[in-house]
DNA sequence: ATAAAGCTTCCAGTAACAGTAAGGTCAATC
DNA sequence: GATTGACCTTACTGTTACTGGAAGCTTTAT
């Protein structure tokens, strides 16, 4: 399979995948004798695996952690949970922050009625001391 | 006024400081015999709207154009309402998004009982097809 | 023969800075 | 007068996770 049949088949961008492979987070891909790199199937996994974790938002520094601590199956898998809890934490903390912004952007969208910029309550709510 | 009591009195730093004005955001800053940098009162003003807009998660891009509007004291408020809805919009969507992503990893930490790497259920869920 | 599609590498740009280097300036101290 | 330390300057690099583009191969189709 050559990389743009992989990029089709995962959904994640040619470039993308060459970029994976540039920092690490996939292994160097086979070469056929023109210089092509082609992928097994296995490989479709390998990046199904990496847009799962990327849904869940993890770094890809996070995410590279997950695949090397795979390679060790007797390990505990502390580490594995230690991530997506951290993962809970900030999607937690991005929750209140989103919900501060949301009061007060609100408070701002309601107090200007189509007036000129001089005049502009929003404007003025922010130069406030 | 020198740049670190700028920065000082409205908590941003000296190198933001700096970097909003190489890209526009600030006035080029009036300059001492030595090369300093020097400031007015009215440049806590301005930093003060700009880190207020910034708590509202602007792109510093708006911003730029929320100061550039305030120039004409006569334009009419529109596209200052506009960037406001847009704002709440984009909130609203990312409320929405983190919703699903903390159920997703609610489920995906609850699945997993201190066992060893090879049998944990968090990464075969993230493996599964 | 040539055109289009696909592949390669490498370089630049994105957002919003932070860190660091190399060097100039100023006030105080020895 | 020399030195120390704090402050200032510019310029360059690094961060994250890519995307776009240039220049130049190969392959396939017409």
């Amino acid at each position: 399979m050559q990389i743009k049949q992989l990029a089709n088949v995962t959904g994640v961008s040619a470039k993308t995948i060459r970029y994976y492979e540039e920092i690490g987070l996939l292994p160097k891909a086979k070469r056929a004798d023109n210089g092509y790199r082609y992928y097994q199937t296995k490989d479709i996994g390998s990046l199904n695996f990496i847009r799962r974790c990327k849904e869940l938002r993890m770094p890809l520094a996070d995410i590279k952690k997950l695949v090397a601590v795979q390679s060790d199956g007797n390990a505990p898998c502390a580490e594995v949970d230690s991530l997506i809890s951290q993962q809970l934490e900030q999607i937690h903390i991005a929750q209140y922050e989103l919900q501060q912004l949301e009061k007060n952007l609100q408070a701002l969208a309601n107090c200007c009625a189509n007036q000129q910029i001089k005049d502009c309550e929003i404007l003025q709510q922010l130069h406030a001391d």
